[in-house]
RNA sequence: GGAGACGUGGCCGAGAGGCUGAAGGCACACCCCUGCUAAGGGUGCAUAGGGUUUGUAGCUCUAUCGAGGGUUCGAAUCCCUCCGUCUCCGCCA
């Protein structure tokens, strides 16, 4: 969420500011919650500060052996004059709360203006598009003249949107998931291992919930005892848990930058994308993915987007896969983000480029949530810049390979990287 | 799943309705002292939010002793619910 001193003191300047990103902030209802904000918590807090004082006098009274009647009716109306200011405090700042809640991250000035997918720039072109002297086919007419992929057996185990992948190609996406790993791992990303099933403190530390819940898929955990919401919800990427480790830390500066890999199913209900790649790989219920996390100091962390970035598109290179960066427009960056790359790989059983990775810079948006922090010294705590990036998306990996590295007889070369993840095989 | 014990600041550990935002110790920071890397003395040392303010300075207020609720003029202390940790039993990979 954003400052909320800074929605106070810069108010008309951040609503221009989320305008380029098609979200209009109330300003009027927002000053006028802050309005009554500050009257109710301003009340509340000085009937608290007198209630505190006056019991501290009673104590002292009855210490001394006197009568304390007298202290006890002065402030018998206190408590309900309290008890009211108090709920109204609370009330108005939940309705803030969650009006902030649901408001997006700004833009960095550097984030190209735009209204959506069309006004993204490329930002740059890495390798050429194969040309084949054959028809080429998409992934699932490959994998499944094969009989590597059974979309029929996953709709009968589970429903639409899931797959079966077998033999050869389930063997390439766990040397895939490896392959990525020990590359990140070289690069000095630590790897870490995270549960599947994340609380909403979680969801809402990185920006999921409560504006994204429809995405989710919730597991019901509550007992009817239960003061408190316990529901756990199927983690949609990696991101939830691995940021989360550090929420409500302190971490001192010398342990930074904070560089986290981590391999994870994902789980994604795809709301509102009926019609929308049903075929094949491309868009799941279920996928695998590498993702890389990192936790800066504020003033690097764009050096550790492009950081991020590059080490993404290492991926790419390393399995020799054409692809473009793209800078997301203000319009069609994601809810917490403030600058965004999406690596986009040649599909040619689509002629297109093809999101596969994901890179943003969220500044201090989750970590205000998350009060992911780190002390320099014995100063005080400031809040961590947070980044995160796919690296990569293994499904869409999987439908690249398959595509850019296919034969006219259907056989797949392997990419010489992957080689060694295979038994040194040279195709499948 | 059953029985019991316990959750206090970065750590250890007092406190058992008021004078406790929290003794004491360790760690840490700064200063003093000390003729070697050791010891001693002093000071400081939680987080978040609000008000005031040009101010992330100062002053001041509020909240926080696992979480939520309750009793009370007043709760770290009493009651309830939940979560977690430990020990024993059961079960299991």
């Amino acid at each position: 969420m954003l400052d909320p001193k800074r929605i106070r003191n810069e108010l008309i300047q951040v609503a221009e500011q989320l305008k380029t990103r098609g979200f209009t902030l109330d300003v009027a209802q927002i000053e006028a919650l802050e309005t009554q904000r500050k009257e109710w918590q301003v009340k509340a807090q000085d009937l608290q500060a007198l209630r505190n004082s006056r019991s501290k006098e009673i104590g002292k009274a009855k210490a001394q052996g006197q009568d304390v009647a007298p202290l006890l009716a002065e402030i018998e109306n206190l408590k309900s004059e309290l008890e009211q200011a108090e709920l109204k405090a609370t009330q108005v700042q939940g309705q803030l709360e969650e009006v902030l809640a649901g408001v997006p991250n700004t833009p960095h000035e550097s984030v190209p203006v735009g209204k959506s997918e069309e006004d993204n720039v490329e930002i740059r072109r890495w390798g050429t598009p194969p040309s084949f002297d054959f028809a080429v086919k998409d992934h699932v007419d490959l994998a499944e003249a094969r009989g590597w992929y059974d979309n029929d057996a996953a709709v009968r185990i589970t429903s639409s949107r899931f797959s079966v992948l077998k033999g050869p190609l389930a063997r390439l996406q766990r040397a895939l998931i490896q392959f990525m790993l020990d590359q990140h791992a070289a690069a000095g990303y630590q790897e870490v291992y995270v549960p599947f099933m994340v609380n909403q403190d979680s969801l809402r530390g990185t920006g999921q919930l409560p504006k994204f819940e429809a995405d989710l898929y919730k597991i019901s955990k509550n007992s009817e005892h239960d003061t408190q919401d316990r529901d756990l919800y199927l983690i949609p990427t990696a991101e939830v848990p691995v940021t989360n480790l550090y929420r409500e830390q302190i971490v001192d500066e010398s342990e930074l930058p904070i560089q986290l890999v981590a391999h994870t199913p994902c789980f994604r209900s795809e709301a509102g994308s009926y019609g929308r790649d049903t075929r094949g790989l491309i868009r799941q219920h279920q996928f695998e993915k590498v993702e890389l996390v990192q936790l800066v100091q504020p003033e690097n962390s764009y050096a550790a987007l492009e950081a991020l970035t590059a080490q993404a598109e290492l991926i790419l290179q390393k399995l020799a896969l054409p692809y473009r960066v793209m800078a997301l427009c203000t319009g069609d960056m994601g809810f917490s983000s403030a600058k965004t790359y999406d690596l986009e790989v040649w599909l040619p059983g689509q002629q297109a480029y093809r999101e596969i990775s994901s890179c943003s810079n969220f500044e201090d948006f989750q970590a205000r949530r998350l009060l992911a922090r780190f002390r320099i010294g014995n100063a005080k705590p400031q809040l961590l810049h947070t980044l995160n990036g796919s690296g990569l998306a293994v499904g869409r990996t999987l439908v690249a390979i398959l595509e850019n590295y296919q034969n006219a007889d259907g056989v797949i070369t392997v990419p010489e990287a992957l080689r060694p993840y295979l038994g040194g095989a040279e195709s499948l």
